[in-house]
DNA sequence: CTTATTTGACCTGA
DNA sequence: TCAGGTCAAATAAG
């Protein structure tokens, strides 16, 4: 799979090069023009975090260029760094799909107050209408998939609580799966018209290994955008203990790591994703500010635990029954109100003129 | 009582 | 026709 494996380490130097140089440089481009919008904090703490933490790794990988080291260690600091390289590019190129499409595009669904369940008449065919175009959307979303590897014990709460407020709406056995797919969606659908969705799957070849396939971009005002304080104590474990797999992944384990593999929006050319830029690449440094937020193990513990925070904890609870009270909430959240609902990344991706020497010490613009 | 989850039925698209 | 995705009544949990 990687080049050291058949020709050795000196050729694999090329390759650690490649990463710290080229992939850091691009990505830390869109960084730089990034505005910073108060609601984008957290979406912009992650994104520092993923690239803070490919720097971190690839300075590991850069550790064990010795022959004494093993290619799977090796291997699996690739694969890590690749993890937060793609997930920091997920977002990159989230947020410039967003805004060429324009920011307000999720459509409301029709109201729904006062419906009663598969009913018939109007109020049917109004339904109708509504599921209909979940369906037709479904497959103009964007799509991707993170593969998260469960390891460890203690409290983490998992791919459920990844910034974002789900509901659990179905559990399927898929044909020729060992294990069900759970399936999840914003907990702001109906108060918001949002339409992200996710399905969690257990993996047949790796049970430890969870497959979450994310549909859609949250167009909500997630509140804990609003309220996530940079460093929080998650709150007691709320959940049941049930033998669902979803429930269970709730139990395991505080360290994760992620393998985010992006499944549709693939980049056009090497060029996208790889520009020429050069630079003297060894020798950067992170500022303090910069590398505080460095995550452990995969997920910023500001990110994680941002939802778990006691005040995200009820902010988070979403009326569900009925619009009234939906509307109710938003008009108690005056941050919905006044807040743009759209809580995309926002920033360009413009071109940037970089200096043939540039290098990683830019980080400190974010600092 | 309120809210979240479960689960069988229903719907859609291939 | 069937597998996957969604809905919503029933049920569980707090």
């Amino acid at each position: 799979m990687f080049p050291f494996h058949s020709q050795g380490i000196t050729a694999y130097k090329p390759f650690f090069y490649y990463f710290t140089n080229h992939l850091c440089l691009s990505l830390l481009v869109g960084l730089i023009n990034f505005r910073t919008d108060k609601p984008m904090e957290c979406e912009k703490r992650t994104l520092i975090n993923e690239l803070t933490q490919g720097l971190e790794l690839a300075k590991q990988l850069g550790s064990h260029l010795q022959p004494s080291s093993s290619i799977e260690t090796r291997e699996s600091l690739v694969k890590r760094i690749l993890s937060s390289y793609d997930k920091a590019l997920k977002l990159l190129k989230c947020n410039e799909l967003d805004c060429s499409n324009g920011h307000g595009t999720a459509d409301s669904p029709p109201s729904l107050a006062g419906s009663s369940p598969r009913s018939d008449g109007s109020d049917r065919d109004v339904k109708d209408q509504y599921q209909k175009e979940v369906f037709k959307k479904r497959k103009t979303q964007p799509q991707w998939t993170e593969h998260v590897q469960i390891c460890g014990g203690g409290g983490f709460e998992g791919p459920l609580d990844d910034g974002f407020s789900w509901r659990k709406y179905g559990q399927k056995e898929i044909l020729g799966a060992n294990f069900p797919r759970g399936y999840y969606r914003c907990s702001h659908r109906h108060v918001q018209g949002c339409l992200a969705t996710k399905q969690v799957q257990r993996s047949d070849e790796d049970p430890s290994i969870l497959e979450i396939t994310y549909r859609g971009r949250h167009t909500c005002a997630q509140t804990s955008y609003l309220t996530a304080p940079t460093t929080t104590v998650a709150p007691p474990e709320k959940e049941p203990k049930k033998e669902t797999v979803d429930q269970q992944q709730k139990q395991q384990p505080e360290e994760i790591m992620l393998n985010f593999k992006l499944k549709t929006e693939e980049f056009e050319t090497k060029d996208q994703i790889f520009p020429s830029y050069s630079f003297s690449g060894e020798d950067y440094a992170l500022p303090q500010s910069v590398a505080g937020n460095a995550m452990i193990g995969g997920f910023s513990p500001a990110f994680v635990s941002s939802a778990n925070s006691e005040s995200d904890y009820f902010m988070n609870r979403v009326p569900l029954r009925g619009v009234e009270s939906d509307l109710a909430e938003i008009i108690s959240d005056p941050a919905s109100v006044t807040d743009s609902p759209i809580r995309g990344l926002d920033f360009s991706l413009d071109p940037v003129d970089l200096d043939p020497n540039f290098s990683l010490d830019a980080l400190e613009f974010f600092s």
